[in-house]
DNA sequence: CCATCACTTTGGATCGGTCAAATCTAGGAG
DNA sequence: CTCCTAGATTTGACCGATCCAAAGTGATGG
């Protein structure tokens, strides 16, 4: 009845048997075919092909003590607007790893305690050989863990307490508000407030700093143009508010995209016209930037994916072409749409409401 | 030096050795422990905690052609704000799995073709037990190789285009839309419109059909009152805009957040007050409807995940106490916020800009 | 004519568990 | 006292690949 039901699943051994060479050189074939004369390779591989063999991974694992799959915790709480970064961040894991012959696999934890429990189940049993792990907090118990065992681990984002730290990759934040800003003053402004988090974020801090830089080297001030909220639309509404009112702000820099909400928001407020008259700028280009028309830094998460693939190849083999174990900061790109495009199209203005 | 280096893996021989017994019984204290007497059982079970042994995944896969591992494509096109349910449902899927001992792997594929491929290449090599679906994309080839497999699957999102179909999850959308119109009934509204997609969608056609439901339970006419617009903010503010302008609507039931961000872009330009003068209801509860305060029906994503995890366990091992395979629906949960409120906090109105 | 060497190919052990069947108790029933 | 049975434990084969070492080919050269 079903073609596909009932026939057993080609082994090495079936394979060495139809081809008329031993196990061995089949398996040679497949890892090391310079070992095997031209004839017999292509004998095999027609066999390969024919029967569709595919070698059983537990089995490779099992001498190999390798699964080629890579590890990443998936939190359940996803921080706003910028959460939709570290989704984006996964699929191009996944991509990437792909293409190296690896997979991801997900695991969750409650806690850094539960966390290093995860990590020792998945270890343990070889179910890993790798870790991603994203998010910037470095000192913690989770982290010493795995380098305390050498395993191989990346990080998406920088260990912000500890500077000589190794193998992560980050977006450079500073160079993402530095392109926001000089793209705003090239639309003339010269009053560009920032609209931030509160100092010791070490992502925020950076963000920031990109503003601060760019404002100087354009030789605009600085003073009293910023701002260090939480993340909510409604307070940065509020605060947006007073340094467009009171401070002659004619654009606003913002630390995430709902930050930006809030300072588009105050800009409807005022009756003033976004783009026109006031240019908003957020970060991270959530989808919703791109359904309202918001113009966001967007970070190259598909770089970063990539570079965090090459650090785990470069320890799960160390050899000569492998890329060094350094760390890689990745320039993200500014995605311009209309609110920040004086000359633009005229600016829809789809209200939304907050409340806290 | 390190503590963790150049100790051996406990294996089973090694912890059988300890434990003065043969390493069946230690492989029976783990898998059958009802076989064992209650004094080797502690004994092996000291050893076991002491040494810190874990069963090798792979020796384990070897033999019993099962890798506990369950695939999911992750898809590189996110369809607007919703795509962050799938995100939401795949932590929730990557909890409910560890639950019964499984993981989640993720694999992407560009097209149809590229998917097969990856079964194809995931399941022969029997590195994935199952596969969980999303979309609602069931006649395509994908589907029909799976089944052809006989391969266990379930799917988050009703197989539209066959009722018949068997081992999938969804929200009853209806269920989500009425809710939402009760509601806004309950506030005082009596012109409630529906803003959708094109008929054709299985989900939009289900979510339309609760709107109409409600409209006539209530006794209220629908005629004129709704739209079916493609899922932008910018389409759906104009639509709105006529739909409050000219037909009296007072409140707005939307099929996503995309669209309900472009009904609040209308009331605003309407001069009116979002929630104290018109009611507005997403559908998806996204972060961005948290953040601006709009309401949303928010599916109950964890639940699908845990029937979507049950449903893939009855299939692998069907036994007498597992769940039948069938079809489950599940009901949605309403999110009001201010959005929709009359006698709420007043509205703050951050102002989103839409181009196209 | 045989030793040497590079190139192919092969055989058998092995990884760490699980399965199926055999063995060894001890406790009644006959 | 023997036989039988149920429970507890052990034995040995086996899953399907890879690793290692050894053996079979010619071709080359002394």
């Amino acid at each position: 009845m079903d073609p596909d039901d009932g026939v057993e699943r080609p082994t090495l051994a079936s394979v060495a048997a139809l081809a008329q060479v031993s196990k061995q050189t089949v398996s040679n074939v497949l890892n090391a075919p310079h070992l095997v004369s031209e004839t017999t390779l292509d004998r095999v591989r027609a066999v390969i092909d024919e029967v569709g063999y595919r070698p059983l991974r537990a089995a490779q694992q099992m001498r190999s003590h390798r699964s080629q799959l890579i590890g990443i915790r998936i939190d359940p709480v996803r921080e706003g607007l910028g959460g939709i970064v570290l989704d984006q961040f996964l699929h191009a894991l996944t991509r990437s790893a792909e293409e190296s012959g690896h997979r991801m696999v997900l695991f969750t934890a409650d806690d850094a305690e539960g966390e290093v429990e995860a990590y020792d189940e998945l270890v343990a049993g070889f179910a890993v050989d790798a870790f991603v792990l994203t998010g910037t907090s470095h000192g913690d118990p989770r982290t010493a863990w795995l380098r305390r065992r050498r395993l191989p681990v990346a990080s998406f984002g920088r260990p912000w307490d500890d500077p000589a730290g190794r193998s992560w990759v980050d977006t450079d934040g500073a160079a993402g508000t530095r392109a926001a800003v000089e793209h705003l003053v090239a639309q003339g402004h010269t009053r560009v407030a920032f609209l931030g988090w509160p100092v010791g974020s070490g992502t925020g801090d950076d963000r920031r700093a990109g503003w601060v830089d760019a404002m100087s080297s354009a030789g605009l001030p600085v003073a009293g143009l910023d701002a260090g909220l939480p993340d909510d639309p409604a307070v940065a509404q509020a605060a947006a508010l007073g340094l467009l009112a009171a401070r002659g702000v004619t654009a606003l820099v913002c630390a995430s995209d709902s930050l930006a909400l809030g300072a588009l928001g105050a800009v409807q407020e005022l009756g003033r016209r976004p783009g026109a008259d006031v240019g908003v700028v957020g970060f991270d280009d959530s989808p919703v930037a791109a359904a309202i028309g918001l113009s966001s830094v967007a970070q190259p998460v598909a770089a970063a994916a990539a570079a965090c693939i090459d650090l785990l190849r470069a320890q799960l083999d160390p050899g000569p072409g492998a890329t060094a174990d350094e760390p890689v900061l990745l320039a993200p790109r500014l995605v311009v749409r209309a609110s920040s495009e004086r000359g633009g199209p005229p600016a829809v203005v789809p209200p939304v409401l907050a409340t806290p």
